[in-house]
RNA sequence: GCCGACAUAGCUCAGCGGUAGAGCAGCUGUUUCGUAAACAGCAGGUCCUCGGUUCAAAUCCGAGUGUCGGCUCCA
C-alpha cells in the first residue's frame, strides 16, 4: 500500500536541510550513485548492502575510501582533539567522513553553542598550522582497551568489547587494533589519513545536532558537531553556495512567497492549501487522471473513518498502531485511514470476479492520515495529513509482470512531463515479512523480470521491501543534484489477496487467487508539490504554472484592450489575470517576475492598435529580443506549448 | 518521541528590564507611465500561550504549543 514518503537518504548529510543532498549526503549514497552509473551499460544491477545500523563495522567504517575522504576524517580527528582541548571531560563516540564533510559525536557536561564551536574552530586551525604529522600505532587488543579504559572513554571500550564479542564468537583470535595519534591527541582508528594536519584545506563548523549513540534511541543522546572540508577554498565556496541556494529554494519559503499554501500551529503537519496551490494540486491531479484514463483505470473512493479490525485483518495494527489517529465512537475504535489498500479489496469483492475481468485497476486519491511524531514533521515533505495518487490492480499471477512493465512506462511518461528522469530500486524481502515465503520468490522474479526487460538500469536494495511485498522504488536527483524518493510499485501476493480472502474464477470455474499491485506515481501529492517547486526554485513550467500569463497595460487606456486579450488567452485555457493596479508597467514586470509568472504580455498603443502584445519570458534577460504576435496566435501558441507539457 | 535553537505588524527583520520600531505589502489621494520598485499621507501589534520573579517583563525564569537543525521512525 500506500508508499509513504520517505527519504532517500538514511544518515545526515551535512547540507542545508540535509536530506536528499546528494553532494552532502551521506557516504553511504556516494558508492550507491557510482553504482548506478556502473550498470547502465550492463544488465547485472548492482546490489546496495549498507552495514547494519549502529552495528561494529559501521562504527569503525571512517568513511575514508578516497583521499578526500581521509583528508575529511582526519579534520574530524582534529575537530575532537580541539573538542577535548575544550573539555577534557569529553567523551568520544565515533567521527567519520561523509559526503561533503564529516562529524564527530560527543557527550559534554553541557550543550554547544554557536560561540563554542567558533572556538572549536579556532583550535582547530592552530592544530593545522601546526602541521603535526598523524602517526598509525598497530596495538595488542588488550592494551588497547586498557589504555581507552584509563582515559575513561566509554564509548570506545565499548566499541573494542564489540570487536571481542564477535572475533570469539568467530572463533578467531582477538584482533590487532590502531591508534592514530597527531599532535597531543590519539584515538582509537582504522585510518587512513592524509600524512599531516598541514594538508587539512580549508574547512568549516557547520552545526550541533543531537545524536543517539549507535543510532538507537534507548542509548544516550550525544551531540553531534557537523563540519564541511574541502581540497580548495574554490570548492569550499561553491559548497556554501549551494547551501544557500538551496535555502533559497526552500519550498517552504517560496510556498509562502508564491501564495500557495501555510500551515497553522491548529493543524500541526497538514498544508492549508491557498487558491493558487490548490490550482497547482488540480493541474498535477488533472493530468493524472487523463493518463491512468488513457492506461484503462477506473477510480474509486472509500471512508476516511474506518474501524480498527480492518487493521487488525490487514496486519497493520501491531505494527502501526502508534501512528494512527484513533476515533472513539460508542465504545468502538476507529481510526482515521493511513492507507487505503484495504477499503479497495471490499469493492473487489462486491461481486465475483471473472479472469476475464481482470486486471482491475482502482485509482484512489484519498485523504490519509498518519500520525508522524512531531519531531519528524517538515513542510510538504513529511507531513500527517496528505493525498497519493494511490491505485490498486489486481491481476491474475501470469499477468504480474507484463503490468509491472507498464507501470514502468507509466512512471517514465510522468515524470517526463516535468522533465525529470526516474532511477529505479528494486527492494527485496525485508526481515519482518508475512506470508508463504515461495509467493514471495516468485513476485520478486517477476519484478526482476519486469526490469530487466525494461531496459533500464536498476539497483538492488536487499531486505528493504515492505512487509507484505516487494517493491520497486523511484528515484529521482533534482537540478542541485539531490536525490528524492518518489513513487513506488508493490507485488503483493500475500496481504490483500490472502488476508481479504480475494478471488477470481479462472477459465476451468475454478477460484483463484489475484495479485495485488499497489503503486502511487506522484506519491503524496504533497510532497511531490514541495519536491518541484524546489526543484525548479519555484518557475514551474508554463503547464503547471498556477497563473500562466499576466497582461499588463501600460497605462489605464489599455486596460479595456487588456481584458480582450485575457478573455481570449481564457476561453483557450489559459490561467491568465490583467493586472489592473496603478503601478508603472516596470513594477508590474517586477511583480509578475517575482511570483514566477511565465509569461507576461505587454499592452501599449502600438499593440493596441494591432492586436497584438508584446511577449516577455519569465526571466528573460534584461536585453532580451521582444516578439510582439497577434492575440489570436497568442493564444494558440500558449495553449498548443500547454498541451505538450513542454519544460522549459 | 529525543537533543538543541528559535517564536515581535500580512512578509522580512530590528529592539533584549522603563510608553513597541523599520522596509516591503495594505488603505487613501496624486500620477497614466514602454520592459525588474512613481510620489505623498494614513492605518496596522494579546511582542506564540499560560504561570512566576520584579515597583516595572516583548526583554529574566518555568511549563505548554508550534517551527527550524539533527537523531530515531517512515505501512
Amino acid at each position: 500500500m500506500e508508499p509513504r514518503e520517505v527519504e532517500s537518504s538514511a544518515s545526515r548529510p551535512v547540507g542545508t536541510r540535509g536530506r536528499f543532498d546528494s553532494w552532502s549526503s551521506p557516504m553511504a549514497d556516494a558508492p550507491a550513485r557510482q553504482a548506478a552509473a556502473a550498470t547502465a551499460d550492463h544488465q547485472e544491477p548492482e546490489v546496495l548492502e549498507a552495514p547494519e545500523r549502529g552495528s561494529v563495522e559501521e562504527l569503525l567504517d571512517a568513511g575514508a575510501h578516497d583521499p578526500l575522504d581521509a583528508m575529511r576524517h582526519s579534520t574530524a580527528h582534529v575537530m575532537a582533539e580541539a573538542v577535548l582541548d575544550l573539555f577534557p571531560a569529553a567523551k568520544l563516540g565515533i567521527g567519520p567522513a561523509i559526503d561533503g564533510g564529516f562529524y564527530y559525536d560527543f557527550e559534554l557536561p553541557r550543550a554547544l553553542t554557536p560561540d563554542d564551536l567558533e572556538a572549536i574552530e579556532e583550535r582547530m586551525r592552530a592544530s593545522v598550522a601546526a602541521d603535526h604529522a598523524f602517526v598509525r600505532r598497530e596495538v595488542d587488543f588488550d592494551d588497547a582497551r586498557s589504555v581507552e579504559e584509563g582515559r575513561g572513554q566509554a564509548f570506545k571500550v565499548e566499541i573494542l568489547d564489540d570487536l571481542a564479542a564477535r572475533a570469539k564468537a568467530a572463533g578467531e583470535p582477538l584482533p590487532e587494533v590502531s591508534f592514530y595519534e597527531h599532535g597531543p591527541f590519539s584515538d582509537l582508528c582504522r585510518g587512513p589519513h592524509v600524512p599531516s594536519t598541514g594538508m587539512i584545506g580549508p574547512f568549516k563548523l557547520l552545526s550541533v545536532a543531537g545524536a543517539y549513540w549507535r543510532g538507537d534511541e534507548k542509548r544516550p543522546m550525544l551531540q553531534r558537531i557537523y563540519g564541511t572540508v574541502w581540497s580548495s577554498q574554490d570548492e569550499l565556496d561553491q559548497f556554501l553556495w549551494r547551501r544557500a541556494e538551496a535555502k533559497k529554494r526552500d519550498h517552504r519559503r517560496l510556498g509562502v512567497q508564491l501564495d500557495l499554501f501555510s500551515f497553522h500551529d491548529v493543524a500541526p503537519g497538514s498544508a492549508f492549501w491557498h487558491p493558487k496551490g490548490q490550482r497547482l494540486w488540480r493541474t498535477l491531479e488533472g493530468a493524472m487522471r487523463e493518463e491512468q484514463e488513457r492506461r484503462g483505470y477506473v477510480e474509486v473512493s472509500t471512508p476516511i473513518l474506518v474501524h480498527k479490525k480492518l487493521w487488525e485483518q490487514s496486519g497493520h495494527w501491531g505494527l502501526y498502531d502508534d501512528n494512527m489517529f484513533r476515533v472513539e465512537v460508542e465504545g468502538q475504535t476507529f481510526s482515521l485511514k493511513p492507507m487505503n489498500c484495504p477499503e479497495s479489496t471490499f469493492i473487489y469483492r462486491s461481486k465475483v470476479r471473472s479472469y476475464r475481468d481482470l486486471p482491475i485497476r482502482y485509482a484512489e486519491y484519498g485523504r490519509l492520515h498518519r500520525n508522524e511524531r512531531s519531531g519528524t514533521l517538515s513542510g510538504l515533505t513529511r507531513v500527517r495529513h496528505f493525498i497519493q495518487d494511490d491505485a490498486h490492480i489486481y491481476v491474475r499471477p501470469d499477468q504480474v509482470q507484463a503490468e509491472i512493465s507498464e507501470l514502468l512506462d507509466f512512471v517514465r511518461v510522468v515524470y517526463g512531463w516535468f522533465g525529470l528522469t526516474p532511477r529505479f530500486v528494486f527492494a527485496t524481502k525485508p526481515d519482518k515479512a508475512i506470508g508463504d515465503p515461495a509467493l514471495w520468490e516468485r513476485a520478486e522474479a517477476q519484478i526482476k523480470e519486469a526490469l530487466d526487460a525494461s531496459g533500464s538500469p536498476y539497483r538492488v536494495k536487499p531486505r528493504d521491501g515492505t512487509f507484505y511485498a516487494p517493491k520497486i522504488d523511484i528515484y529521482i536527483d533534482d537540478a542541485l543534484g539531490r536525490e528524492w524518493q518518489m513513487a513506488t510499485i508493490q507485488a503483493d501476493l500475500t496481504m490483500l489477496p490472502d488476508r481479504f480472502d480475494l478471488e477470481f474464477i479462472d477459465e476451468h470455474g475454478l477460484p483463484q487467487r489475484p495479485v495485488a499491485i499497489h503503486r502511487a506515481i506522484y506519491g503524496s501529492l504533497e510532497r511531490f508539490i514541495g519536491i518541484l517547486i524546489e526543484h525548479f526554485a519555484g518557475a514551474l513550467p508554463l503547464w503547471v504554472a498556477p497563473l500562466q500569463a499576466v497582461v499588463i497595460p501600460i497605462s489605464d487606456r489599455h486596460l479595456e484592450a487588456g481584458r480582450e486579450l485575457a478573455g481570449i488567452l481564457a476561453a483557450k485555457g489559459i490561467r491568465v489575470e490583467v493586472d489592473d493596479s496603478d503601478n508603472r508597467m516596470q513594477n508590474k514586470i517586477r511583480l509578475a517576475q517575482e511570483q514566477k509568472v511565465p509569461v507576461m504580455l505587454v499592452l501599449g498603443d502600438r499593440e493596441v492598435e494591432a492586436r497584438s502584445a508584446t511577449v516577455r519570458r519569465r526571466g528573460a534577460a534584461r536585453d532580451a529580443a521582444q516578439e510582439t504576435v497577434a492575440w489570436d496566435d497568442l493564444a494558440e501558441q500558449l495553449a498548443a506549448e500547454v498541451a505538450a507539457r513542454r519544460v522549459e
